[in-house]
DNA sequence: ATCGTGACCTGGA
DNA sequence: CTCCAGGCCACGA
């Protein structure tokens, strides 16, 4: 269970108005090909978790196809924090979470 | 303990 | 855009 807290608590320190992809999270995990071990430890949280789970898309920056009922709601969430583009996805390019900027609203450097 | 199967993926063709 | 194969981990038999 080892990896899949340390997931849970990278996974966790995803800022508010940010979004990481599996493969993100699994390599702040320390387990840079298990992206798909994320989506399992997600999966399975509590509905009460403290983990910003929606903050989570594929390398696409797209919500995961198999990301089942949460689907929904995660889109909401996201276009919330104004993560979500037009065409239904996060622009990584401007939104990308880098794991070493650790709380920080830091800057998320200029895009063009 | 081993073995087989499945998973919210990813990158390449 | 779709299809294909790889790779890592957890779980049940």
């Amino acid at each position: 269970v080892s990896l899949r807290r340390q997931i849970l608590e990278a996974a966790r320190r995803i800022p508010r108005g940010r979004a990481a992809t599996y493969g993100d999270v699994a390599a702040a995990a320390g387990s840079p090909r298990s992206a798909r071990e994320v989506g399992r430890a997600l999966a399975g949280l509590p509905a009460d978790t403290d983990v910003p789970w929606w903050r989570i898309v594929n390398s696409q920056g797209a919500i995961s196809p198999r990301a089942g009922g949460g689907a929904v709601l995660q889109a909401a969430l996201l276009a919330e924090e104004g993560l979500l583009g037009a065409d239904g996805r996060v622009d990584l390019r401007r939104f990308r979470w880098d794991p070493a900027t650790e709380t920080s609203s830091a800057a998320p450097k200029a895009w063009d």
